[in-house]
DNA sequence: TTTTGAGTTGTTCGA
DNA sequence: GTCGAACAACTCAAA
């Protein structure tokens, strides 16, 4: 195929290279044009006009242009409706084509699928590229051709299938057409406001990624087995949001994953490749359960259980210390998410979609494929094939993970006198001690809001409606 | 078709 | 406090 003009649609791929569309553009087209469009159909349905993610975007665009300029090109930035404003861009530009990364969540599916019709009226040719994924859905599969919904048969079959063209950079030489000086919207002119991303250290765009990246592969990928679990310790790699908006190459990590043999490390790459699939191929997840047994489990309405969760008020520290992270800098360790999942599925009663929820308004990696497969894991309602379900006891989890209570005292700073002993369960300490101390639970701090073992019963009484009945 | 081995991250109990 | 076994008990995926 070959290509007068083409446009190169970027979206959660904001890199210029190793770029799956922009090599298959340069290699397939005379010339190439850039852009990104800021669109309102996601825009308008944020919650706040203050959005780190946005103000993310913002400034790892302003990044790409630079990039693209200093190659003879740049980028073109729009504000409006994708499905509109791609189309008409493409016909102004007199492209004959248009390339962009395939994306797997169903309403941008819906979306592509708007723009290849609108962009097919004018003769206008849409490729979709696989760059987000090693593997695509279709690509893994079991003998007998359908995909896993268990992870491990599904990593091995992943391991057995990769070659090293799976992870080859994807460049290509070509020519840039020069567009005028850069016009980025700023975050006002898109109805934004600055966000606190430089105040909580995240630095945007592809320098941002690869200074994380340095650090991480320098320092701490080999011991990144060891050390992942502990929040208080800098053990894992802080790359998820820079995954998310595409500003380092998934196929760089694998393929430094595998030179050093970090097994533990690309396993959770391949988790990320593995919650792609299930999102790609069994789509109804975004509303019900995985498994649908589990949907006919009544989860109780308690909003002030919710918000005492949300807001970090729960009387159980490490869930507290972890929700509280999660509301000052949009990130949470990945054990501590397993962990306040938990605690509101099983220990509160609520549903899972409630936290899901919750988490893609406030965490600034939030991908759909991810929590969405992580909050039904946690509920047991997804991918995991045990004959039980787990109930995390939130003590336990703190004791072993936070021993001495260093990220606790971190984010609840009002517990940061309390002695290592009760750190991680307060209420029992005596009432003299209490107040020696000057942190009385129920004054200075909250009480429980329940009590685990209680709510672990009421748990497992909710929970038997899926057990098998003959 | 039937059988077999195994499953991200756990918890509790009793010696 | 530590350790190993019991818990619970199903379904996936391959042989």
């Amino acid at each position: 195929m070959h290509q007068e003009k083409a446009l190169v649609w970027f979206r959660r791929d904001l890199r210029d290279h190793d770029h799956a569309a922009l090599a298959a553009a340069l290699a397939e087209a005379g010339s190439v044009y850039c852009a990104f469009v800021f669109d309102r159909e996601i825009l308008d349905a944020l919650p706040t006009r203050c959005d780190r993610r946005v103000h993310f975007i913002r400034e790892s665009l302003v990044e790409l242009d630079a990039a693209l300029r200093a190659r003879g090109g740049g980028l073109i930035v729009c504000h409006g409706r994708a499905m509109k404003e791609i189309p008409a861009l493409a016909r102004e530009l007199g492209v004959t084509a248009v390339y962009a990364n395939r994306d797997y969540e169903p309403a941008a599916k819906r979306r592509d699928a708007d723009v290849v019709a609108a962009l097919a009226e004018s003769g206008i040719a849409f490729a979709d590229l696989k760059d987000q994924a090693i593997f695509d859905g279709d690509e893994v599969l079991t003998q007998a051709g359908k995909p896993f919904s268990v992870f491990t048969p599904y990593k091995n079959a992943w391991l057995k299938r990769l070659t090293a063209a799976d992870h080859a950079v994807a460049s290509a030489d070509g020519h840039l057409a020069a567009i005028p000086p850069a016009s980025i919207p700023t975050l006002a002119e898109i109805g934004f406001v600055e966000s606190d991303l430089q105040t909580v250290g995240i630095l945007p765009g592809m320098s941002g990624a690869r200074q994380l990246w340095d650090e991480f592969r320098a320092g701490r990928l080999e011991r990144y087995g060891a050390l992942r679990d502990f929040p208080a310790i800098k053990g894992v790699s802080y790359l998820s949001v820079h995954l998310r908006f595409g500003t380092i190459s998934i196929r760089e990590l694998v393929r430094t994953a595998l030179a050093s043999e970090a097994a533990t490390w690309l396993n959770e790459l391949i988790w990320r490749d593995f919650y792609f699939m299930i999102l790609d191929r069994f789509p109804q997840v975004v509303t019900a359960a995985f498994k649908p047994e589990y949907d006919t489990i009544r989860w109780d309405d308690w909003p002030e259980g919710l918000a005492a969760w949300q807001q970090g008020r729960t009387g159980y520290p490490l869930v507290d210390a972890a929700m509280r992270q999660l509301n000052f800098s949009g990130w949470m360790h990945n054990r501590l998410r397993m962990v306040v999942a938990s605690f509101l599925c099983k220990d509160l009663g609520v549903d899972w979609r409630l936290g899901e929820r919750y988490f893609a308004d406030q965490l600034n990696d939030f991908d759909l494929s991810a929590n969405n497969g992580g909050w039904q894991w946690a509920a047991s309602s997804g991918c995991d094939a045990q004959p039980y379900f787990r109930i995390f006891n939130p003590v336990t989890q703190s004791e072993n993970f936070d021993p001495e209570g260093r990220f606790i005292r971190r984010y609840v700073p009002e517990l940061a006198r309390v002695p290592d002993k009760y750190i991680h369960a307060p209420w029992r300490m005596g009432r003299l001690e209490q107040e020696a101390l000057g942190i009385v639970i129920g004054r200075d701090y909250p009480a429980p809001i329940v009590d685990h073992a209680a709510a672990r019963e009421r748990t497992l009484a909710r929970y038997a409606v899926v057990k098998r009945r003959d």
